[in-house]
DNA sequence: CAAGAGCGGTTCATATAATGAACCGTTGAG
DNA sequence: CTCAACGGTTCATTATATGAACCGCTCTTG
């Protein structure tokens, strides 16, 4: 899992900060205190106050206290018997709300079904938020053997095909920021040098598409492609996720298409229908 | 329909988020930020920098900021074109985090519209979250005459049948709380005194369901009754919203059992199934 | 088309806020 | 029974947030 928390930059001289702060530092406090939210997911729904304080690397009356003031607007609660903190009711109205204006998930998720029915494999559509691709919508293959995913994940950047595909036609400022960081290795194969991803980056521009070979796990392929808004940079990507057993050279290039196809789809439903590759500011075609 | 009001009103001072935040808590910066995600709503979904700090009453710079550590995180994001924020994809992935632990949505609406095909009038189910019910689900009747309601809104807690409902049965601070500020009223049948209010808690207590004749807006009558959870406290609740020139006495009565069963039903699927009235804290029964 | 009112955004001196080591009381495993 | 780990709290210390005035811009409007 990657933590997205600040890097604390610790006793050090006033030019840090301030390199920081042209960089968009600004309310730290904000900042920390929502950062705790990045740490429950679908396999870690409930965190006691110990453990989110170890994995904040805060001290446990600081951690408290944001997460008294997070509880207080219904960003989390807290369970009454095993007084462990998990995300609360408020999360859902204003999903609705953003829901009402923008409806993405009610969208994406009759395309990504299917993309699941014509190429057999799970799917899912993540979008850029908080210097990650969350996932937001998931359709798994019917296959057995298939890739399971876990819900609400949040996916690291430079080590998916989603990733990729999505900074490849994202606005510059976020790729130098997720590539900036120190890059985890998740398996063997994980690319962690920050100029040779971005070698990868120009050949995924080329072919609109980016194919990752057991680089977040092993014996997953993902094949994906990015979802473009209206200013033609990146909003996210949709990628089909098969065990790398299915995964020949002609699958991933029937693939290709598809992949394509329902990125632009919902790019279109999103109301970012960008097709005229002249005017994209990479200068290539994507959707 | 009604404005979306600001959720704290504490007193008449000028100062609306920014008097709420004074009130010896902890952690004020988080909390003014995260109140600034309250202005959003589907009638309100995008407001400009200025905007937001005329409603909220902080300075531009600050209300920037605040916005700016919001972005970072995916919970709001800034219109290209018309500079103004709206709600961000953030919040969605939480949403669905928050939905895998427990299904709210998705175990709501089904039973909403069982409800709706039996009474013929728009239900809505709302959960308790920073000091007011916020709607979560909502289905509205297919008669020509019905009542429409906004998605995604934040009702009062003591001008709707569904605030009563839940007040009756909610934990003593939460209802000290929000019979401790100053009440708005929003018609002239608005029930402003804390004092008269909790004798009325007291009935409804008895009867396990609220009734509210245009106390919130005219010509609308609701019927509601709490959501408890494990705790035997509420969590929310279910209503039924109908024009008041079909709200006759037997058809109120009719309803009564209707919206109790529903609130059942959607208590035990959240996993609170309290039907045994003597442990519970009121020593009254409601679901 | 000039004037001004509004907008989003920025600066820097000022003032207020956040922070954490040490501390409780409680619970559960051995 | 003991001890370790839990959730939670305190108060002196320290870092943080704040806003009036400012800029450059775009839209009205007389």
């Amino acid at each position: 899992m990657l933590a997205n928390l600040p890097i604390q930059v610790k006793n050090d001289s006033p030019k840090i900060l301030a390199t920081m702060a042209t960089s968009g530092w600004a309310m730290q406090t904000i900042d920390k205190a929502l950062g705790l939210l990045g740490f429950f997911s679908e396999g870690r729904p409930a965190i006691g106050l110990s453990e989110i304080a170890r994995l904040s690397d805060f001290n446990k009356a600081t951690t408290r206290r944001f997460l008294l003031a997070l509880e207080k607007h219904g960003f989390v609660e807290q369970d009454a018997k095993t007084r462990a903190y998990r995300l609360g009711p408020g999360l859902l109205r204003l999903a609705r709300v953003r829901e009402a204006v923008s409806p993405v998930q009610t969208v994406v998720q009759p395309i990504l079904e299917d993309l699941v029915s014509r190429i057999g494999e799970t799917a899912h559509f993540s979008l850029y938020a908080g210097g990650s691709l969350a996932t937001i919508g998931l359709v798994e293959s019917t296959k057995s053997n298939r890739v399971m995913l876990e819900r609400g994940e949040t996916i690291p950047l430079h080590a998916t095909a989603s990733g990729m595909a999505f900074m490849a036609f994202a606005q510059p400022k976020i790729v130098d920021a997720a590539l900036g960081k120190t890059l985890t290795g998740h398996t063997a194969q994980t690319t962690t040098d920050a100029a040779e991803l971005r070698k990868k980056l120009q050949s995924v521009r080329k072919a609109g598409v980016a194919v990752a070979n057991g680089s977040y796990e092993d014996g997953v392929c993902g094949i994906a492609a990015p979802v473009l808004g209206q200013d033609g940079f990146a909003r996210g990507a949709v990628a089909v996720a098969a065990p790398a057993s299915r995964a020949k050279r002609n699958v991933i290039s029937a693939i290709h298409p598809e992949v394509r196809r329902a990125a632009a789809e919902i790019a279109s439903a999103m109301g970012g229908d960008f097709t005229r590759a002249a005017t994209h500011p990479h200068g290539a075609a994507a959707a």
